[in-house]
DNA sequence: TAGTCTTGCTTAATCGTTTAAGCAAGCTGG
DNA sequence: CCAGCTTGCTTAAACGATTAAGCAAGACTA
């Protein structure tokens, strides 16, 4: 006698109470006006009968599909894990879905990724920019996470803020000669973070910039950075704009025999997965991820919800020093031990 | 004269050419019998009215949304990136999007992001399991990425032959004393990995295990693995089941002052992404992602289209030994400069 | 007691696509 | 010359949810 064994759906539920389709979307979704006594009752066999709403219905009645894009430059950067762990989180909070979709690192492929999103319906995207490409405004709420100087941002981490830890953090253990390793000087990222230690460097201290990517373009790219010459010319602390130029330093350094962090300290940006895990354990900079992605998908949702683009507040989350065993005073310090 | 400012669909389009709907239907999709000609101007207007079709229309006619989910244990893993732009790439070269869910590294919260997955209409799962969990079978076709030695696992790297490699390249170089080091013995693929590394090694061989979680619920999560005074006695070849084991290795073993390679050879799998980039640059085994990828989603979208589940042929796809600088002759060997 | 309001449900339209079925015209073969 | 096929299109019915509008009955107000 029962309704047949077809996939539940909001007429047969209808059809097995007796009651209209109307009466159980309105019981279910709380809306419409429903007595108390019928709405439990359609409740207990929707359950029973586990019933899932078919997203294709609503979303075609509704116009929304529930689901946020997430673009990245590189889906296969480090850091991708952390930031999507962090987005799917908020989304999935928010009721949303996340569609990823790839450029495979060639900008070209970046409005290409956009555009498959959007033809997947979207309800819109959250994007990390390439470097300093642009993006293009299409019809579709987009939240852009990048940094707090690029116009058009919605939210990111202070890397200024960020930078000037690394520099408070090094110069009260007493350094004085510094080395900023960043990758490349494009990126509004990296500029800022060593925008933001220098900004707190005593006068008198030095401070060199290498630029990895431009090293590598000339010298090949397992190429040494030379760091232990710059040791040799007395550079103490190596502030690098990422972990994995952090790692690439200690490495280089342990290699060539100079003591971490005995005779010289490093830290890097960002926390990836191994930086505590290698010997001694990077000092870094970590990202407020966790709210970065959910202030990027609650200005979005709301976008959405109401129909505009999102506001570019540009707000920039504090980040985190977390400090480990890389970085200690330079060999000579009154302090050191 | 248009047909006005709204988005374009079948009906709008039909109507400003005077067909119906289901002549442009047919036309667009290549179907139904249409006359080359009237196919022609209904796909120059489509195009010029710059059509798309919509997902959550067609998903509800047709019952499949398009969408493939992505599950993994915990996306924050190392490996992550290279597999969802592996997975990404397959499933969008068959027409397909992803969307991801995180179980954040706990297994019972696997069960929940299957059920969001489904919950969304997805058509089909990519799983990668957490360690030895059961992968419950919903009524959903899954393609399962383990380890060939997992029962109802669809594709997988060979790791056993991945080990064998390792021990060979390692052999052949004069090592005779190995320390093996892993996780998880949990692991049906550190299993693996070990067990073909140990396949290889010929009688006399010396070779322990070390299990790296245990060490550290024992000791701490930072502590020292104690590889200098496995040096000291004797071992000279730590062949590591995952990159991030190996970089740990490598790097306790500088701070130590052991020379790699001189002294000793550390190996690792899965060429992450800072493995080129460390001094010395890891020597590793790599996964063959594009092809595990491809044949996941095949194996799906196969399932999808017969309405069945995917075939369990567990194909091993052979693995790739990378030499780089972290493996050479051990010290005192003839060959050895 | 008549008018109005509230409650609790139903009716029916709609979102945009796909696709089986139907139909008229043109062609072919015996 | 007509039965039967092919061609090229149309008609119309889904798919399953949401939601505005409607309606009957009971409750309240004056």
């Amino acid at each position: 006698m029962s309704a047949g064994r077809a996939t539940p759906n909001l007429s047969r539920i209808a059809a097995s109470l007796g009651v209209s389709p109307a009466t159980v979307s309105n019981a279910l979704s709380g809306k419409g006006r429903v007595s108390a006594e019928v709405a439990n009752r359609i409740r207990a066999v929707a359950d029973a009968a586990g019933y899932m709403p078919s997203q294709a219905a609503r979303a075609l009645r509704t116009g929304r599909s529930g689901v946020l894009g997430l673009v990245l430059p590189d889906i296969s950067h480090p850091l991708f894990p952390q930031i999507a762990q962090a987005i799917e989180h908020a989304a999935s909070t928010a009721g949303y879905g996340v569609l990823i979709a790839d450029s495979r690192g060639d900008t070209a492929l970046q409005t290409d990724a956009i555009y498959r999103l959007i033809e997947r319906g979207v309800d819109g995207i959250v994007i990390i920019p390439r470097l300093g490409t642009r993006i293009v405004d299409i019809g579709c709420p987009m939240a852009v996470i990048d940094s707090p100087s690029t116009p058009g941002n919605t939210v990111s981490a202070d890397h200024w803020q960020g930078g000037q830890q690394v520099a408070d953090h090094l110069v009260s253990l007493g350094h004085r000669a510094f080395l900023l390793i960043g990758n490349n000087p494009l990126s509004n990222v990296q500029n800022d973070r060593i925008g933001g230690i220098r900004s707190r460097l005593p006068a008198g201290v030095s401070a060199e910039v290498l630029w990895v990517e431009k090293h590598d373009a000339e010298h090949g790219a397992a190429s040494s950075l030379g760091l232990a010459t710059r040791v040799a010319s007395g550079v103490t602390a190596f502030a690098c704009v990422s972990d994995l130029l952090a790692l690439r330093a200690l490495t280089e350094l342990q290699r060539a025999g100079v003591r971490v962090p005995e005779e010289v300290s490093i830290t890097g940006f960002d926390d990836l997965a191994f930086s505590a895990a290698v010997t001694p354990a990077l000092t870094t900079v970590r990202m407020d991820l966790p709210r970065i992605a959910r202030t990027a998908v609650d200005a979005l949702v709301q976008a959405i919800d109401l129909d505009a683009v999102p506001a570019t507040g540009s707000s920039g989350v504090p980040m985190h020093l977390v400090i480990r065993q890389t970085s200690a005073h330079p060999p000579g310090h009154p302090a050191a031990d």
